[in-house]
DNA sequence: TATTGTTTGTAAATATTGTTACAAATATTG
DNA sequence: CAATATTTGTAACAATATTTACAAACAATA
């Protein structure tokens, strides 16, 4: 039962100053019931105390009593429509790991998604498809097999994208081949790295665009970021979950391919032949 | 602008506890904010001063203005009648290849669970931690990256595991390493390669245990695997999804570390130790 | 390693809110 | 119309919330 069906049911056994309370309230459900019981007082042109008697004849111990059952309906009314699915695989207990971590990546992809800036991802996408800019990708210990992975896709929807080199020690000198205005993606969760901060560094000097993939601490390096996400990696283990920055460099691929799809096509349709040519594939 | 989009655009200039505030306020955003300052504080797990000097930080007079602003909001929010509440991400129409994708993305993991056999996973687990089998671990062009996400973990937890060369005219010579009993653990996503099926074949006549990642129209490889998982790979583009792939991978990887937990601390340990003493991650 | 600056929480002080007691106002009844 | 009951608001009080001051913990730097 609602608050306000409880008000609309006890309406006729309220007094006069209390049905004005009444009025108001409902005329501006639920807002009228969030602020102060001096504000709600003032609304309704009655006195504290009057309030104060209603919603107890209402049935609540004080006004803050009232208030958290108006916070609880509010919450059920905002509440995410998504699916809270508690079982998602079949015959398999709650606590299994399956369902555990089911549970933890969608959290963790609908909380990213709600941090994230949409702005920066077409802005981002804006970038990643202008091709007078030339793309380098760089990831860390961990996160190097989804640098790998945005290097493959990035490869067949443009051209000039190139991974640096798996040695630190030659990123100095990659940079050489870096030209201002040219985009450095950048992948650090924690740990973070220190040779990757380093890069960051010098890549901002010489007016690199950098976009980094970091997790929900933001590495260091965000401060020289020109864009950055930033994915939770939450997960029930000792472990980290990159789900979702998979997530993001696959959005991210998709909403450039859209933009670039004349040029995509023929290019997709080239690397195809050479794949039918070198038979490496199954028809 | 939203008091939410006031947080994600001074994100990266809050400290670490003003962080854990603006995530479990924009979490479970605005419900969050509309209690007392105390309860925000609890939430979030910091003290009620951290709350105060975030929100000051953030622009407003004090807890009760920054309230205030969530009412105001809430009010337009509620007046709305366009259900906003559909969307993933705030602020961002549906068709949004954000939106739209984290739709793909979820309708795939969980009919790849509905579809997944746990037994088979409790078996891969199991397999996967029995320490006097050696694994060994090859991808394709694009599967690459999750081949290389899986052994640079697995590294971590157990001994003897191994990435196969990238270029396939070595596997044959590569597979005199690998011993009956061993296992072999392919990604054969559409489309299929030649290469991998000729391995896995060559493989399975050596009585090698091959444990087999593809998609929903399964790898001809599925008839030599002993064990296979099919992850739905859908995504509102021309691509492909490995996201459901690397979720299933990382679970593995969570149950394994559950299983060898003894021996994992130690390697983990020790691993700390030699980072901390190369010095290429930050503390 | 000592020093400095930053971040964070504890605890006291201040302000505000919620509650109660009581009296004034209003309505009700004989 | 007076007596009584009911309703309502004023003002004091108590409880709680917000804010500030300060000190401990932590991280950065030399």
């Amino acid at each position: 039962m609602t608050v306000a069906e409880q008000i609309r049911s006890q309406f006729d056994q309220l007094t006069p100053a209390e049905r004005e309370l009444a009025n108001t309230l409902i005329a501006n459900y639920p807002m009228a019931g969030l602020g102060t019981i001096m504000e709600l007082a003032t609304a309704a042109k009655v006195s504290t105390p009057t309030v104060m008697r209603t919603v107890k004849k209402l049935g609540f111990g004080g006004f803050p009593a009232f208030q958290n059952a108006l916070h609880d309906e509010l919450k059920q009314t905002l509440s995410d429509p998504i699916d809270k699915h508690d079982h998602w695989a079949n015959d398999v207990p709650a606590e299994h790991m399956l369902n555990q971590f089911a549970t933890a990546v969608t959290n963790n992809l609908r909380q990213s998604l709600k941090q994230l800036d949409h702005k920066t991802f077409d802005d981002v996408v804006t970038l990643l498809t202008e091709k007078e800019r030339s793309i380098h990708i760089v990831g860390g210990r961990i996160t190097h097999a989804f640098a790998d992975y945005l290097q493959t896709h990035l490869q067949v929807i443009r051209k000039n994208s190139h991974m640096l080199p798996a040695s630190s020690g030659l990123w100095p000198h990659h940079l050489l081949n870096v030209n201002e205005g040219d985009i450095l993606v950048i992948f650090d969760v924690r740990r973070y790295e220190a040779d990757l901060l380093e890069l960051a560094k010098l890549a901002n000097k010489r007016n690199v665009k950098i976009i980094l993939f970091t997790d929900q601490w933001l590495s260091p390096i965000t401060s020289y970021a020109t864009h950055y996400f930033s994915c939770r990696i939450e997960a029930p283990s000792g472990w980290d979950s990159g789900v979702v920055t998979l997530f993001l460099i696959e959005t991210l691929i998709s909403a450039m391919e859209e933009v670039l799809w004349p040029e995509t096509s023929s290019r997709l349709k080239e690397l195809e032949d050479i794949f039918d040519f070198t038979g490496r594939f199954k028809r």
